[in-house]
DNA sequence: CGCTTAATTGAACATACTCAAAATTTGTGG
DNA sequence: CCACAAATTTTGAGTATGTTCAATTAAGCG
């Protein structure tokens, strides 16, 4: 599954806005590039499971991943999705304990590897790397504790329309403008609002029917971004 | 309110076992202590207002403090309750964003306030101190992300229950050895668990009923904590 | 000691879940 | 490219868990 030298993804293209990354100059992104791996993986295959160690660092060249966390009855949320440029694993890297959730790429995706030695390296010689580092983290940890009271605090279909929007903010759309940028099953949007399948399919069918939404398969088109950001209650 | 120069706590009694500054030697223990001021907060005192600016860092020196959010219709949901030798605020400090939490006083607290400018400082000196607070930031990353799936997935009674289970964990007991040794209404309780008052009293009722614990007033004791850590259904 | 706040109990109700069965889509091998 | 199997989507009906609202009792506090 291992692709060859010859395309190897170059960190230096690697479009990593808002990554931990970021912040590198472009020969730190050399040094960062020399011996990382690259591999494929097919969508629905499985990067790393909860409970493995942590040995390197994930990066996403090309593609989309879910990170979720098994339930007691087996169900299972989506705390996150993952697309370009994001790093996977990283949590658990700093606090050197296993996983605690699973990564599964939910299409074919490109995923660069960084040694763990090279990533702590890096951390600690480079002190911006460091602060962005926290940076990153607060931040996330200020959206996990946000999703927290959102999740408690709202219905489901509120919460539906709030991850229809969040989709919307982390992969924007087809050319078209309207036509979200990612395909999930129904289950899997479900996954992200701690619902039901059953329940996440009547509401998109409402929303559908209200026209705020267009459903066309796992195709879903945003048609009233305004109200779908008013029924989500939003206020960040 | 504010408590005189000659009563201020020292920074090298402060018990701060796993907080951000247990890293630091005497010496800068002493430094970070120069210019700090501490205050007197009266239990039900508001430290911080969600959406005010941080200019600083609170750090409490003595006493409880409840982090909390307000939901859309006044619903209150507790994010996690601070003790002695906790940091307040700290993560908003770091990503440089107003307060997304309100800081509440639950019991009488003397706090310590570090100026900003002093902490960055510290942090931009003290690789160490850094890469501490990467950690800890990651395991507070993680514990949120462990109670979002928890809400989600666990009935009331097993979020009472972990509720129970994680106030023992963090403040213990009274000399006893089974009175916990923290007292919150009804209300907190429930909204740390994420639940109404009411199903609260009535959950707490029937775990007193089967005598797993034993309610007095606002002191609850826990009388078999194994058979409460198998209603918790806590992994970890 | 009176007044405000918190705790408790009951009954009605609603939201979202469960289970089951059918229709549709998707993926795969020939 | 088609056919078949597997997975996903959809719909319906019944149900449970936890909420809401209202009323009462108890506790804390100045």
């Amino acid at each position: 599954m291992k692709s060859s030298k010859l395309d190897m993804p170059n960190c230096e293209d690697c479009q990593n806005k808002g990554g931990v990354f970021s912040c590198l100059s472009k020969q730190d992104k050399a040094i960062l590039g020399e011996d990382k791996g690259n591999n494929f993986y097919k969508k629905g295959q499985v990067i790393f499971y909860e409970g493995n160690h942590p040995h390197g660092l994930y990066c996403i060249f090309n593609g989309k991943v879910k990170i979720s966390k098994l339930g007691d009855e087996g169900k299972e949320q989506i705390v996150r999705i993952s697309g370009n440029a994001d790093t996977l694993g990283y949590r658990s890297l700093l606090c050197n304990e296993p996983y605690k959730a699973t990564a599964t790429a939910i299409e074919d995706s490109y995923i660069c590897y960084l040694s763990k030695k090279k990533f702590f390296e890096l951390l600690e010689s480079n002190n911006t790397l460091c602060l962005n580092t926290i940076q990153l983290l607060a931040r996330e940890l200020r959206q996990s504790e946000q999703q927290l009271v959102d999740i408690t605090q709202k219905s489901v279909r509120e919460r539906i329309a709030e991850v229809l929007m969040q989709l919307k903010g982390k992969f924007g759309t087809k050319p078209d403008g309207i036509t979200l940028d990612i395909r999930l099953t129904r289950r899997e949007i479900g996954d992200m609002a701690g619902v039901t399948t059953e329940t996440t399919i009547r509401t998109l069918s409402d929303l559908n029917k209200e026209e705020i939404i267009h459903i066309n398969g796992k195709d879903i088109q945003i048609l009233k971004p305004d109200q779908l950001h008013r029924i989500a209650n939003i206020e960040d």
